[in-house]
DNA sequence: AAAGTCGTCAACCGCCGTGGA
DNA sequence: TTCCACGGCGGTTGACGACTT
């Protein structure tokens, strides 16, 4: 393991503490539990293996597909993959992913690559919805991340994007003037261009917005 | 049976964003 | 505005068990 394993004794005392103070104030927490941890390694503990209705053991096939649509949602963004996985932590996902998924994508990324014709890198599949950052008409509040799909050739398939109204993407917005970089980019940028000062609430305000698109998606 | 290799996953590390002083 | 402490997150590490040679 990549540390000194936990006891069951440091457990119980973690337990007995949380019991007893609640989750927070991680930095009081190995003191009052009498832990010989940083605040980090019993957060971790707490947070990855003592929480009530933690999951444990192999994931099973729903869990592989939902992790890998939300993958390619959001990336490498494993609390909010976590999230939509009911007793999943962050760390299972993860290392779920690296272990097993990762590879068999690439796997299948190389096999397409050597079959189809020339994409980029950062380019999806064909039918494979991506974000794009949409500025609505009349919004004051900056592109908006949507979900659209794109044809064989790398090209926004339109049909399916202007079918898609219920998303409140405008139709009269012309989907090739959208952003394609790197999904990380664009989050980043997303981000950093904020200016209301509220980057958390916002950012989940667009998690969901994008859930809701996926909902419609795959309905 | 022994040695070497690989896969898994708990734990740690370092960075970033936030909020308060 | 700056500094600092804290919470949170993703990337990485490394021990250990399983598997292969």
């Amino acid at each position: 393991m990549g540390g000194i394993p936990w006891t069951k004794e440091e457990d119980q005392l973690l337990r007995k503490c949380i019991e007893q103070h609640g989750e927070g104030k991680w930095h009081r927490l190995p003191l009052l539990a009498g832990l010989n941890r940083c605040r980090k390694s019993c957060r971790l503990r707490w947070l990855n293996y003592l929480r009530p209705n933690i999951k444990r053991g192999n994931f099973e096939e729903e869990e592989v597909d939902l992790i890998i649509k939300l993958h390619r949602l959001l990336g490498n963004r494993w609390s909010s993959v976590a999230a939509r996985l009911p007793g999943r932590t962050g760390n299972d996902v993860k290392n779920y992913w690296n272990c097993h998924l990762s590879k068999r994508l690439n796997a299948q990324q190389d096999h397409q690559s050597t079959s189809s014709s020339k994409r980029p890198s950062y380019a999806p599949t064909p039918h494979q919805p991506v974000i794009v950052f949409v500025q609505d008409e009349g919004s004051s509040t900056g592109p908006m991340p949507k979900l659209c799909n794109f044809n064989g050739n790398g090209q926004n398939n339109n049909q399916i994007f202007e079918n898609n109204n219920s998303t409140g993407i405008n139709a009269s917005h012309h989907p090739m003037d959208d952003d394609l970089r790197p999904f990380d980019q664009q989050v980043k940028e997303y981000h950093q261009g904020s200016d209301d000062g509220d980057q958390v609430n916002r950012k989940w305000e667009w998690d969901d917005s994008i859930f809701a698109d996926m909902d419609l998606w795959t309905d």
